[in-house]
DNA sequence: TCTCGATATATCGAGCCGATACATCGAAGC
DNA sequence: GCTTCGATGTATCGGCTCGATATATCGAGA
């Protein structure tokens, strides 16, 4: 049990405390709240949700026993419902609360995004700021690794990471428009600068189809996972 | 052995083509070509050189047995030098060779990226349209799953993947680049539309500091990690 | 001299992915 | 009515990879 990630045990807290759910249910949620393609396996999934409730954060939550079909195995084998339990719910708001170096690193800081709207701003600013800060760092590192590729490496090799470090230098940006936002939000909206109908933050919005951005960062990671690190997703 | 995905494999494979080399200094030129921060752990290396090894790729090349510590533990313990066989020359050919879907993939794209200046152009066609396909798939995923996320989700988690989406279509128009480029330059050289001073690709030319995008996409990747990808400058 | 960081090889625990297996249900097709 | 197929649902296994750690030498600087 020694040095969880912590990562995905934090996304599931935070599904499972707006509602309770079932595992397949909540791989799909969680699908769509940690970036799209990025497909979660089951393997991971319900290990994990085990381990929770070991823990003691998660309870099995089986109502009525519903929806029981008595598998032909003659044994049972339903849907089961999670739920927090209250050392869940506690656990969580303590992750929240975390805006320490942990929560800059490319995973979790893309979970702790998407809780945004449960924290405070205090919080918030911290955890953009630090995230700048470590992308800054990495590009320092990255800027020196490409002037020794551009001794070493030929074009194609150059090429690369020069798209990777410009990836990352377009993440600095946004970063620092979210951070402008929060400040100039300081009275009262918990909302992003959402890009589709920008609100106070300039942006050029792409909306729907692109018009002239674009870019991404495979893994991960590396990343981002990556992955990863990686990057976007 | 099983589920090699060889990605690793292929780097190393790539950069012992040149010139011998031992681990400690190979891990080095891999964190370098394989995008930066990526920090490739020797967890990882060593076992896939000796896997190598044990397949016949590679063979332990102790010279003059130069660098001999002989360490106090009486044994030894010198730098172990690697070097392509012959069977790993051919291995790297191939492998080269190979345009098929695995190349499309995240991590597979961007080694197979790095060594583009060893392949012939139909290669780098074939290699680079997949590519896109693979990102154009994904593309319509995070647009669907952004379009639930806008239902289910507050405004932060909406952001993310928001950026997240821009991230993959700035590749995909990274990647329209450089297939015009490669088209162009049927007659000839072999490098890519080096971003520093343009050459044949019409690039907006961002440089060193960023002025207005900026994006990333945490995870990934693992990514990736990861990986990379990057667009001029 | 002593410490520190770089060079160098190696292993271990644990997380996580991808594939796979099993089982049910509803809808569509024949 | 029957069958096929895809979505729903839980679960495990093999294997890759990371991060931490252990061991050992060497050169530079305090």
């Amino acid at each position: 049990m020694g040095r969880r990630s912590g990562v995905l045990e934090f996304a599931v807290l935070g599904l499972l405390h707006d509602a309770p759910m079932h595992g397949y249910e909540l791989r799909k949620r969680l699908n769509i709240l940690l970036g799209t393609f990025r497909a979660l396996s089951y393997g991971t999934l319900y290990p994990c949700l085990k381990s929770l409730v070991a823990q003691g954060f998660l309870v099995e939550d089986n109502p009525d026993v519903e929806y029981v079909p008595a598998t032909a195995l003659n044994g049972k084998r339903s849907k089961i419902v999670y739920r927090l339990s209250a050392e869940g719910k506690q656990r969580f708001e303590e992750l929240l609360a975390d805006s320490g170096p942990d929560a800059w690193e490319d995973e979790h800081f893309g979970v702790h995004f998407a809780f945004f709207g449960q924290t405070d701003r205090a919080v918030r600013m911290r955890v953009l700021e630090g995230r700048r800060s470590r992308l800054e760092e990495r590009l320092e590192r990255m800027r020196n690794s490409l002037a020794r590729a551009r001794e070493r490496f030929d074009d194609y090799t150059v090429e690369l990471q020069r798209h990777g470090l410009e990836s990352v230098e377009r993440e600095v940006r946004w970063l620092n428009e979210l951070i402008e936002t929060e400040r100039s939000n300081r009275t009262g909206r918990t909302g992003p600068a959402t890009g589709g109908d920008s609100t106070a933050v300039p942006h050029k919005t792409s909306d729907g189809r692109g018009q002239e951005t674009g870019s991404s960062d495979p893994s991960g990671p590396p990343y981002d996972r990556p992955g990863r690190s990686a990057q976007e997703r």
